[in-house]
DNA sequence: TTGTATGCGTTATCAA
DNA sequence: TTGATAACGCATACAA
């Protein structure tokens, strides 16, 4: 089954008009190039026929599609959605559209998903951290597609990146918890395999235990996935065994807030007897009880930032380089000093 | 500036190969007609050459893009977001590419980004309830493209949607508040002009009051629009304006939040001065304190239909028709019995 | 099983 | 200011 009367096209057009293609054309992209009257009577016809273009013809025939693809691990995370969001409007402000696709977390769908931007026509692409397989930046590197990374600044990174320092950011968090007395402490930590902001901001508590004088390895990580669920269960493994921390990190806001439903349920009072500390300063954030002491991390200023940069190497060959934002530590009500002086 | 260096065609690789591009291009579509040595051979050249199909080509020649566009008010809002990522994980099973684009609410954004997913040779267009100009789905027929409503299905529409009764549902989850005892009713609506979600949820709060025998026009409603911040608002001017109502009803679980907010910043207990009333169960419905009672949508089972009824349409020409999923009311912490009987 | 030849709807170059 | 026409990279009907 297929009914679809054929779009009309640039030849519909042109007969209709009078004229020849190659004036629909300019009519279309250069208005100010043709003769008043003429332009008129395209413009009719164009209306009539409810024409608009093929844009497959038209990126094979300019050789650029004005579309940026960006890739990120999922959409339910609120704090890659407000990126984007931002990232989306300001493109749209430059005339270029935004393609999105989500790799649920797997580098082999990212790979996938690269590769279908890339074939999409792609001008070029926004990724999520630096961490993935070389070979990938030699791909776009030997396909002249220019890649963004964003949600990481990372000074020894060499890779131009909008982000912010992760490791810092946590360590100063940190540092300001173990300040309150805290000494033993926890991580619920994302999954760090492939995931280079994962491991930053472990190593930022780490940093700041070495400063203070504490052995770094005494930091009890635990990992799981994305997921308020996850959050409650891994809060409940460590409240459980044996050497209670004080306070418990939590690698973003989303297992942060699963810390503090369980906490609730385990009858173990926030802040009195445990400290919990977010990431990301999301909606959820403010909204639970206790509000969340957690790093804001300015998403939106981000997606803006990079899709600037990448707008300015586009259209006017501006080299890419490194931008870094802040992300500052927010004390809400899941703090408190720790009770007894160790 | 551009130094992109040619991308390799099928032409180069039917070069390398030593075979024609048709026999590249069988290789890649349907290997299994092509020769074992002869596919290898291609197969080689295809990978040293790191080759990937242009996709505006293909689909100028194959006159089809496997793709289907969606196009939702806004990535920040949870809901969307998680049907469109079950929405896409079902697409991308079956060979599919979604693409989204967003319309921040605006009429006449939609229009322009439903435009521009036709002119990207979208298959299929996926679009969030039925209100919109009648001369859009007018385009969209001439243009050959389907159209699948979703997050509403209204038995009075006679365009093919998944998604659940709004009005129903709310009706159900207000005839309990009415069982109650709350005759004081207010609800803070998400702006209604353009949202046939929005009106569906506040005529189904005017049905339940009718049918308990309450005049419809006694509900007191404040449009506002998405955000935490407007909910907090928005309850703020209802409850210090003259007649305070024993139960609040939300156009979402967002606007609710915001209201409880407010009430614990005003000092009014919630359940026990006011009952609030959410929509959607997102996750802050959960985590909220105390947890919101609401109207637990399926989102994700929404976007799974909508991707099997369109591609089932795509690829074997069944025709849509409108899908019905359940919205079901969740009582939780912040609905209780009105005080005063009247 | 493989190859040849044509068309898909634009843009852009070159002439007129 | 306008018109012919040659790419652009692929799929496919048809021929071999």
């Amino acid at each position: 089954m297929n009914f679809k009367r054929p779009t009309p096209t640039l030849h519909d057009v042109a007969l209709k008009a009078g004229v020849s293609t190659a004036t629909v054309s300019r009519c279309v992209n250069f208005p100010d190039r043709v003769n008043t009257r003429t332009r008129e009577k395209v413009m009719n016809a164009i209306n009539d026929l409810d024409y608009s273009p093929n844009f497959g013809a038209k990126a094979m025939a300019a050789r650029r599609t004005n579309t940026i693809g960006a890739i990120i691990p999922t959409m339910e995370n609120a704090i890659f959605a407000r990126g984007l969001q931002a990232f989306q409007e300001a493109l749209r402000l430059h005339g270029y559209t935004m393609l999105v696709a989500s790799t649920s977390y797997r580098p082999e769908i990212e790979e996938e998903q690269i590769r279908a931007l890339v074939g999409r026509g792609a001008d070029a692409l926004l990724l999520i951290g630096h961490d993935r397989d070389p070979e990938i930046y030699k791909f776009l590197e030997r396909q002249g597609v220019p890649a963004l990374v964003v949600w990481a600044y990372d000074p020894t990174e060499t890779r131009p990146s909008v982000g912010f320092n992760n490791r810092a950011a946590m360590t100063e968090m940190a540092a300001e918890v173990l300040r309150l007395g805290h000494r033993n402490i926890a991580l619920i930590s994302a999954n760090t395999e492939q995931n280079d902001r994962a491991r930053a901001r472990l190593v930022g508590i780490q940093d700041a235990m070495a400063d203070a004088g504490q052995d770094p390895a005494d930091l009890q990580v635990i990992e799981t996935a994305y997921g308020i669920e996850n959050g409650a269960i891994a809060f409940e493994q460590i409240m459980t065994a044996g050497r209670r921390p004080t306070a418990v990190f939590c690698g973003n806001d989303v297992l942060a807030v699963g810390a503090l439903r369980s906490a609730r349920e385990l009858g173990i009072a926030v802040p009195d007897d445990v400290s919990i500390i977010g990431f990301d300063d999301i909606e959820l954030a403010q909204v639970a009880d206790p509000p969340l002491t957690t790093v804001h991390v300015p998403h939106r200023a981000m997606g803006q930032r990079a899709a600037l940069a990448l707008i300015g190497l586009l259209q006017n060959g501006e080299p890419l380089h490194a931008i870094e934002v802040f992300a500052k530590p927010v004390f809400r009500g899941t703090l408190a000093a720790a009770k007894t002086a160790q």
